[in-house]
DNA sequence: GTCACTAACTGACCGACAGTCATTTTTAAA
DNA sequence: TTTAAAAATGACTGTCGGTCAGTTAGTGAC
């Protein structure tokens, strides 16, 4: 008998409803103002219903988190598939995360507020975090890999540990997008504005900059003709 | 007669005190933990005195990061009356700043959560972040400044707009800051601990890698040979 | 010394909200 | 139709940020 599984699907169905509600609400008002109430009202159910879901407001906001860092690796585990130099997988998934930022400036902000939950047992115990973190490391494992890559084919400097790299741009990218992302939700960080910088070039500038500083003579000549590849 | 300068000093010892009292129970449990009731009673005050004092447990806590800001800010502008190339200065800047997050972590933490208020006219008629806010574009304009020198005495590359690298560096340091720091809080952020990767070796390598993708050959050689100094 | 006035302080109280649980409603097998 | 389990409900509770009427302490005038 299909019962069974049906309920299970109209579960996982409702669960989704859940977070679909919780994301317009949260999205809107910000995680404090919003209240499991007006969170259940949106979904057509009662509180307590929320809380057979979920075991509290913050599970169900990391739930919303977990969507967005399985867009983001979603998009982001194309690119080593595809047949490209190591320098520019990497100029690809800093491009792929700014542009995610860009996009989704919503789960960005989610992905902020996530990493300062402090309580970490609250998070110990959280199968959404645990999927959050893996994907955290999957990205990082990507990117190591495009490192290897690039130094095998000789366009990237090999001097460096590919995962001390990986975990350094990861960093500075991060502090780049952060940066995007508080301007564009205008985050009361009027000094881009006041200093006239626009964000495009500002990123262009960054890649240059880190790609100077990683790449060998062969993947500088390749990079700076052409933004992007160059070879078929 | 001094009486009215004695009361405002009182005043202003008594708000002293409540931000030390706000700050003991604010890093040891977090915002959100800390209640009013519990900082009143640290500081030997009721909770409505606090309220004489601060508009609200927001305002409280952006009095901490005033403070923090203030300190942070006093170590960096003492950089740029050194006698140093500009690179150098650069470096000392990232050095003082990442010093700053590992001698201050609860500081630093104070800031991270301070970017994700996101309720933009409570910051703006907050006087306290209005400091902070001065503070942030001063240190960028000190850095600035050094990026300026460097370009004057030949250690950085003058094809950038300084204004432009110094923000993308504020940023880059920002991640790498931040990374230290939440391996440093135990922020449920393993991925540090997997790879077994030490954090003076990461930073050392993040200064050698955008110190390689700006410095100029002059720059670059004074640099390689010695993190520090050279000159006298 | 004491009176009058003000500034500083207090803590009981209020409203809002996260989270609970006894009760009701729905579902589906017997 | 009966019945038992599963799902959903919403009134209720405890906590906490914020308020405000009332109290206390400090100051200057006489």
């Amino acid at each position: 008998m299909g019962t069974e599984e049906r309920k299970a699907r109209e579960k996982e169905q409702r669960r989704e409803t859940i977070i679909d509600a919780a994301e317009k609400v949260i999205f809107s008002k910000g995680l404090d103002q919003a209240t499991m109430d007006e969170i259940a009202k949106k979904a057509e159910l009662s509180k307590g219903t929320l809380y057979l879901y979920f075991k509290n407001k913050t599970e169900l906001f990391i739930a919303i988190c977990e969507r967005g860092s399985e867009l983001l690796n979603s998009r982001i585990n194309k690119i080593l598939t595809e047949d490209r130099t190591g320098l520019e997988m990497i100029r690809m998934l800093g491009e792929t995360y700014l542009d995610f930022v860009r996009q989704n400036p919503d789960y960005y902000n989610a992905f902020m507020y996530y990493e300062n939950l402090r309580n970490t047992e609250e998070l110990e115990n959280s199968d959404a975090a645990q999927v959050c973190e893996e994907n955290r490391q999957e990205a990082m494992t990507y990117m190591t890999r495009a490192l290897q890559i690039g130094m095998q084919d000789g366009t990237i400097d090999d001097s460096y540990d590919p995962k001390e790299l990986a975990v350094i741009l990861h960093a500075c990218t991060r502090g780049i997008t952060m940066l995007n992302h508080m301007r564009q939700t205008g985050h009361h960080f009027k000094m881009l504005d006041n200093m006239d910088i626009d964000t495009s070039s500002l990123f262009k500038n960054f890649l240059n900059l880190v790609g100077k500083g990683m790449a060998t003579e062969k993947g500088r000549d390749i990079k700076m003709t052409n933004g992007h590849s160059s070879e078929t």
